[in-house]
DNA sequence: TTCAACTTGTAACGAATGTTACACTTTTTT
DNA sequence: AAAAAAGTGTAACATTCGTTACAAGTTGAA
């Protein structure tokens, strides 16, 4: 077991180093392993402890079964798997999560957490925290989705990250099309039309916006 | 000021009678007052503290300015809005708040809430199953989104709700169509499809799963 | 260099959904 | 009971997107 990179995910770095020994005696963790591509959990698992990735990176996803599966994010070490459902009444992992690489887990016991929680004020402040980062991505996924033309969530995705009307493509259009759950050539089809307008120009990963009243019709239909 | 709402709100109920008074001198909670219609916040407004719905009811809603927009949850006071995000990073609402009928906030400090949290376990445990709920709540709104046929939405919907192959539709075809984010015209199409192809009967509120396999088919594309 | 793998552009076609309009039914109000 | 309002079914057509296929460009390794 990683300790090291158990003791600096962002919650249990909180654990100061004197007490490190006493909380792995007391907390007894699991270590889990999963080879490149295993299913860590899968959704509907019930979330009964921590779980820390303290080793190799992960990626989440919504609706596998066999038809289409929708990426939420990647996470990589060292991280949380679902902080948030461990004190939640619907206690179960939202998301499939998927190995990308070979990887270790470290559980911890929800009554371990609680007891932290409660005796521990940085690990408490931590943990509020985190999940309400958490609450945000997630939002701001979701806005994502409620923009339902291409061009739309392609002028959400641009107008998030740029400045002074320049922005950087931190995606390829494959991984792109992915994330924004549509179909590649159907991407390649809406920026290109983009570009004819001139709404925007493209050089490789960097973006320029020419028209910046354009860009944000796009979002409101 | 409604006080006796404000103290049966899930997080102040924590506040033991006792110290309701103190803590109100102590918070100096301010009290605004929304007409029917009216803007609570909208996307992007800080949230820099508590905002206690004491009367009324809101809608919150995702990208409006003046096209789409996407309705999230309505919510009836007492109840609290947006408390994850009052100590997240990004303390922004994500989404606008609109009173649907004349309705009553309290807004409490940050530091008063900090304070509370650090010093009374119950608040702290309601705060932090409140938010896990609330995850678990946009999880699953972030799920409805992941699937992209309407057929695909609605045997989602009626899944969800269903026991014993049979289900109640808790909002007709108009509010359900908001809900999805699709056209009504869409929605009845796609529903007479379904029962057509005899998957389902519905009798006004009520339905059947005739076809369980083929329902949820229709979820995996 | 040369080849393989990856990435992108694009075209033709089909499927799903949106838009608009209107008739009809059900519910609510007067 | 009559009128108004809300909800539903449906049709024709437009739009967007998905699917499939292939060509061309790019990158990186042998």
């Amino acid at each position: 077991m990683d300790t090291d990179a158990l003791f600096s995910c962002p919650l249990c770095c909180h654990i100061l180093p004197d007490e490190r020994t006493i909380f792995i005696q007391d907390a007894k963790p699991k270590t889990k392993f999963f080879k490149k591509g295993a299913l860590v959990a899968v959704q509907g698992d019930p979330v009964d402890a921590l779980y820390v990735l303290t080793k190799g990176s992960v990626k989440t996803e919504m609706i596998s079964e066999a038809g289409n599966s929708l990426p939420i994010e990647t996470i990589t070490a060292p991280q949380l798997l679902a902080p948030a459902f461990l004190l939640a009444e619907e206690h179960f992992f939202p998301v499939d999560v998927i190995a990308i690489e070979d990887s270790e887990v470290v559980l911890i016991s929800k009554s371990m957490i609680i007891k932290q929680l409660s005796c521990n004020e940085a690990f408490l402040h931590a943990y509020m925290k985190l999940n309400s980062n958490r609450m945000h991505f997630i939002t701001e996924r979701l806005k994502l989705f409620s923009i339902k033309t291409i061009k739309g969530k392609l002028a959400q995705y641009m107008l998030e990250r740029s400045k002074n009307r320049h922005f950087v493509m931190d995606k390829n259009q494959t991984q792109l099309a992915e994330y924004f759950g549509v179909a590649r050539p159907s991407l390649s089809r809406s920026l290109s039309e983009m570009i004819d307008d001139k709404v925007i120009i493209l050089n490789n990963k960097d973006g320029e916006i020419l028209n910046l009243d354009a860009l944000k019709e796009y979002m409101l239909q």
